[in-house]
DNA sequence: GTCTATAGGAAGATAGAC
DNA sequence: GTCTATCTTCCTATAGAC
């Protein structure tokens, strides 16, 4: 059996991949071990034997998935001079990012509102947005040259993000209450989203305009 | 025993209190009937006798949520003739809605992103943003007025929820790892936010810019 | 490492007395 | 309506053979 690195994939990576859609699809508490056995292609026994109770195997997905998820924002927050290319940058990959993980949002934050006593061991080791003080140079030169009105780095990027995940994690509220569940608007919506929220950011960003 | 409004509490009332509490906090398959009890000050029997199983429960709290926010959302998209005074009013009365409803929006999004076979019969019956009309002409007549550009009431307020709701429902993502940990720090950031969110859904509505 | 079988317990739901 | 006691099912976890 190979996985998508064309490696023999051992059942350890099998049972890994199996409990992450689980979690992914059902949360930690609706999860059960005979559903990840089952899409891992084992049974409970064994997957006892690998990581001994569910707990284990839950903090181990959860702590890849943040992980992943951070080293990835980490990563847009670097390397960028321009604002608004930082920030048009940023909203398409984190776009990106949302339709190939439409679970995750939601799972994160899920289980860290409810904070299982598991959770709270990530805290301790893992805090991990590291490269705001380099989004703070890029705004704070931005103020100076006139090009932007004045903003916190958290609040920005507080905004890009809420901005971009809402949809997603809200998506059964907003096709359901806010489309009366017309697919092909929603649909539409969505594929205008990207281009709205950059402009959104941008114009708010711009400086020039007196309000009221 | 009484209750906020000063009425004999029956039962029922007791249980659906109880309920709705630990359905916040737990979710529904992290909620038991025993703590459910528990709280309701009675045991598990009475409580199957009044409700007879969890589902049946569930789907009576959660219509109720679901029931209140929507018409309070409703409310607040009529009876506004200025645009401005509009995203003042409904950013101010969402966030209060939130701050004494801390729970709500994580609960409601998790539960219907686990589409428990429950939750499908809601939408037939209540699909419930019934005012979004009422918004699309307060905006038509803004933007032939050259008060603000052009946007879609859905963009709008999908923007407008989505800037207030993300910090609550990533409020432990948010604290932990963009704050790390600093609660003095995080809780200045809450307090900035109304503000912010206005100023920028307003800056970003105003047009006379040229961007880029 | 992998399996079958089962222990042990938690949780939803019911029976039946009062 | 309300309780105690109990049933039944489901689920995590382990024992022990191969």
């Amino acid at each position: 059996m190979e996985n998508e690195k064309g490696n023999i994939s051992t059942t350890e990576q099998q049972i890994l991949e199996a409990a992450k859609s689980v979690f992914l699809e059902k949360g930690m508490d609706g999860a059960r071990m005979q559903e990840i056995a089952d899409r891992a292609g084992i049974n409970k026994a064994l997957l006892h034997y690998y990581f001994r109770t569910k707990d284990k195997l839950f903090i181990t997905i959860f702590r890849n998935l943040i992980s992943n998820l951070f080293e990835q924002i980490n990563l847009q927050l670097q390397n960028n001079d321009d604002i608004f290319d930082f920030v048009e940058k940023f909203v398409t990959n984190y776009i990106a990012m949302l339709e190939h993980n439409v679970y995750l949002p939601n799972f994160i934050m899920n289980e860290m509102n409810r904070n299982h006593e598991n959770i709270v061991q990530i805290f301790e080791s893992e805090r991990v947005i590291q490269n705001v003080p380099k989004l703070e140079k890029i705004i704070k030169k931005s103020v100076e040259a006139g090009e932007i009105i004045p903003i916190t780095a958290e609040n920005l990027i507080t905004d890009m993000i809420g901005l971009c995940v809402f949809p997603v994690v809200g998506k059964p509220v907003i096709l359901n209450f806010l489309f009366r569940g017309d697919i092909a608007a929603h649909k539409k919506f969505m594929e205008g989203r990207k281009e709205h929220v950059i402009n959104l950011i941008k114009n708010s960003l711009t400086p020039g305009k007196q309000i009221k």
